[in-house]
DNA sequence: TTGATAGGCAAGTGAGGACTTGCCTATCGT
DNA sequence: ACGATAGGCAAGTCCTCACTTGCCTATCAA
């Protein structure tokens, strides 16, 4: 479960999606493909960044849902707060009380 | 140099040489190599985890230093911070005053 | 109903990365 | 000096994964 995290944030293509889905909610495939291109000049096809999607899904990165035959993506910041407690030190560093 | 970090923590056995070093900094090679494989049963080369602590050196999330024929490598959180904080949502969300 | 739009499924290709194996260097103890 | 210990370098294998290509399904507008 929070393997799949690692895994879905070690492609930067993946990462370049959520810096997308952070500025701006409910993006449909497409959209996604349009903002990569004129953001970043990332010209992948339309299946890369479905696939890219669905492993963001997997890991629960990104919520979707389907209206029609649009399908939006939410992100979902959630399962990132585990990387970082994971390797805390139990020894009171900075910001301990 | 952020980006070297999700590739350090993309892998299963780096991260649990981390989990090694939070537990106690100042291990050497054949120390994690002997805790690998008592604690997880990973039995690895020894190779093959100097080419891990390379890979987390390089993501400055581990730092060695070497005294005689010994190397200790200690563990460092601080480039994990900046994951987190990438993707907060400048919206207010349930921890900002 | 027809055409256009939004998305999905499946197989194939190519490159990067994890791991091994073999050999070499450096430091310590006796 | 010698053997033992701690670690490094380099080439080779194997497999995962990112990406493409081709074709198929579903919804909307006219």
């Amino acid at each position: 479960m929070t393997e799949d995290v690692f895994k879905a944030l070690a492609d930067p293509t993946r990462r370049r999606i959520l810096d997308e889905l952070v500025e701006r909610d409910g993006q449909t495939l497409f959209e996604i493909c349009a903002r990569l291109i004129t953001n970043h000049g990332l010209g992948l096809s339309r299946q890369a960044i479905s696939q890219h999607l669905a492993v963001l899904e997997a890991a629960d990165l990104v919520h979707s849902r389907r209206e029609g035959r649009y399908k939006f993506h939410d992100l979902n910041t959630e399962p990132l707060e585990c990387i970082v407690t994971r390797w805390l030190r139990p020894d009171a560093r900075e910001s301990n009380p």
